[in-house]
DNA sequence: AACTATTTATAAGA
DNA sequence: TTCTTATAAATAGTT
C-alpha cells in the first residue's frame, strides 16, 4: 500500500528484490510502450535481471531486414 | 492536472506531442535508473524522438573494454 | 516552466 | 504468484 516511500537504492532481501523487480518491471515496459505510441518515438530496451533473465522491447516503424 | 485519462494512441498536435515526449521521456528514464538501482538489474534503454534526437541510459555494472 | 487535480504506479499486506 | 488498497509518484491540461 506504499505504506511509506521507498529509498532508491539496492534491495538487500532477495525476495522482496525479486517481487519488486516483476513490479516494476511490468510498469517500465508499459511506460516505454507508451512514449512510443503516444509520442511516435523509436525506443529499444533491454533488462536483464540480477539472475541474468532477459526482457526486452523495441518500437518500430520500419521493418528490418 | 489529467483532467481526463488520456488514450494511449499517437498525439496528433506537434507542440502537445512534443510537450508529451520531453515530460513522459524524463519519467521513463527516472523509472529505469530506480529499477537498476533498486533491483541490481542490468539494462540499457535508447530513445529517438520522432525528429531523430537520441536520449540513452545504461546501467552498468561491468567496466567495458 | 510551474501548477495541481487526477490518474497511475506501486509497497506492503493478505 | 496474484489480488487488494493506501499512499506516493507521474502527469494532462492549464496558466
Amino acid at each position: 500500500m506504499v505504506r511509506q516511500k521507498i529509498e532508491i537504492k539496492r534491495i538487500d532481501n532477495l525476495t522482496a528484490r525479486q517481487v519488486t523487480f516483476s513490479k516494476r518491471r511490468r510498469g517500465l515496459f508499459k511506460k516505454a510502450q507508451e512514449l512510443a505510441t503516444l509520442c511516435d518515438a523509436e525506443l529499444g530496451l533491454i533488462v536483464f535481471s540480477a539472475t541474468g533473465k532477459l526482457f526486452s522491447f523495441s518500437s518500430s516503424r520500419y521493418l528490418m531486414y
